[in-house]
DNA sequence: GTCTATAGAGTGATAGAC
DNA sequence: GTCTATCACTCTATAGAC
């Protein structure tokens, strides 16, 4: 019998679920009986919803999370109406999403870990999605491509970094200070080399 | 038999080893299986260099990285006769250890992934030290304590960050630039708000 | 004999697959 | 629930140095 009060039944209900405990535990982490126990199911259960098992589990949860990110952050920094109102957007969502740094970054911790390479591509084109549409953001807001491409590449590291830091210190505040002074950045020097 | 030709008898030898495989599988996923082909030693080799096991062995390669970095690193940093020369050397060696960010952070992968938070402390303290040792360099270079404290935070973070894009676009390209981008920053802004 | 380092069979527990 | 594979780990046996 599981912990819970009650089972998820719907797949899709089920996948923040899932992600909360690869986020928390990896790959390898991320048991059958974790999984079990954090979404009230048992491994019949879940296998019926995902019956190529963990892979298929995982593969679901990372292209959640891609969705979710394409559809909030990288097509309004791409095609938004106002780039920097695109960039302030993906600011205030990355804050939001990441719990202000209370939350880690899944994508960023399959980057680090190698897991037989099996979701190398998710995570490549993740992180290539978000550099390019912020380039773009910033250069649809006037600066010029090469200035654009660095930055992009320096504001998702910082991102990414200040969520490692935040989190080895057990200071959410590291990555919230990263956010602000990044912002800052690129509002008040839109043209500048930082 | 292991596939290795030979197995590696020293203790201290032993660990550069382990810490690969832990860096590239985490935790969870470096199995004695694998800690024992990657070293050409059978478990009881290993248990009997690391009675406790895995975990001890985990222990001796996060000491050993402590180690390394308090020598090379923090300590000149902080009691380094030229600042300057000291975080210049922090830059060297950083590009150096992490092979020009072909090498991830163990440490900062055990900041991400939750291992029953046994090993919390001493990830805590590999970046309290770090960006301690940097803030006090950045003092004595002429920074007021308060952009030293803000700055340190946010180059450690950067590295950690360009370690993970530059392995999750596998192009180690990233992370040297990061390091070049804040080394100049750093060198040549030496009291201004970056 | 003692000591140190080695290998590996064998333990129960738990993994993921079905 | 049941399967097999693998997990971390224990234990015994063995080797050579002294």
């Amino acid at each position: 019998m599981a912990s819970s009060s009650k089972a998820i039944t719907q797949r899709a209900a089920l996948i923040p679920v899932l992600a909360e405990v690869f986020r928390n535990f990896g790959y390898e982490g991320a048991s059958l009986a974790r999984l079990g126990e954090a979404t009230g199911l048992g491994k019949g259960s879940l296998y019926h919803l995902f019956p190529d098992g963990k892979d298929e589990m995982c593969t679901a949860v990372l292209a959640d999370i891609d969705d979710w990110f394409q559809r909030e952050v990288f097509q309004p920094l791409r095609d938004g109406p106002d780039p920097q109102a695109g960039i302030a957007h993906m600011f205030a969502q990355v804050e939001a999403y990441f719990l202000s740094g209370r939350k880690v970054c899944l994508v960023g911790v399959f980057a680090l870990v190698n897991v037989r390479d099996r979701f190398a591509t998710s995570v490549h084109s993740y992180f290539a999605d978000w550099t390019r549409a912020l380039q773009a953001a910033l250069e649809r807001s006037g600066h010029a491509p090469a200035d654009a491409a660095m930055l992009a590449e320096e504001v998702v590291a910082a991102m990414q970094g200040g969520l490692v830091l935040a989190r080895a210190l057990d200071d959410p505040a590291v990555f919230v200070r990263t956010l602000r002074r990044w912002q800052q950045r690129l509002h008040t020097e839109p043209r500048s080399a930082v």
